[in-house]
DNA sequence: GCCAACGTTGGC
DNA sequence: GCCAACGTTGGC
């Protein structure tokens, strides 16, 4: 089983649009090295701390999962989506997502700078400067960290 | 295959 | 809204 951050920004979709609807694909990826994450690596199971962007403050809100392995990203065929892609097939897709199920909410977000003033987090992709990655491997050790500073 | 120009991300 | 850092595109 592995760990994994994953950037939202709450005003496109937050952790309470998720715990709303229990699960969501994971749309809108249009960066290689966050698809091959989720195409090559993410297993159904998988624990995911859901990061909110451009956020009041920024930092993990809560926990997901994994709950179905990658599928082709159906807004890549859909011509009114601002996700669209003109040079993806059915027959060859470019885009994957997996689907992603709500676990618990934190009742603080643990903010960028409490993960910042943490000395056991220092190597944190997420912390490391100019990391834009929106889907992000995290190691085992951090994520309890992390889960553990949410109050869970 | 290089690299300048351009676009995007995301913290502040 | 600014801008640093990074990714992508396209001319050559």
């Amino acid at each position: 089983m592995k760990y994994w951050l994953m950037k939202s920004e709450p005003d496109v979709f937050s952790i309470d649009q998720l715990k709303k609807d229990n699960t969501t694909w994971w749309e809108g990826v249009r960066n290689y090295q966050a698809r091959n994450f989720m195409m090559k690596d993410m297993q159904v199971g998988d624990a995911v701390l859901f990061y909110h962007s451009n956020a009041e403050p920024s930092g993990v809100a809560g926990l997901a999962k994994i709950s179905k392995i990658a599928a082709p990203d159906k807004t890549q065929f859909d011509k009114k989506s601002e996700y669209f892609d003109a040079k993806a097939t059915k027959e060859k897709p470019i885009w994957y997502c997996v689907e992603v199920e709500y676990v618990e909410k934190f009742k603080e977000v643990v903010s960028l700078s409490d993960l910042r003033n943490n000395e056991k987090l220092q190597d944190m992709v997420v912390l490391q400067k100019g990391s834009r990655l929106s889907v992000q491997p995290v190691e085992k050790k951090h994520f309890d960290i992390v889960k553990k500073m949410g109050g869970l």
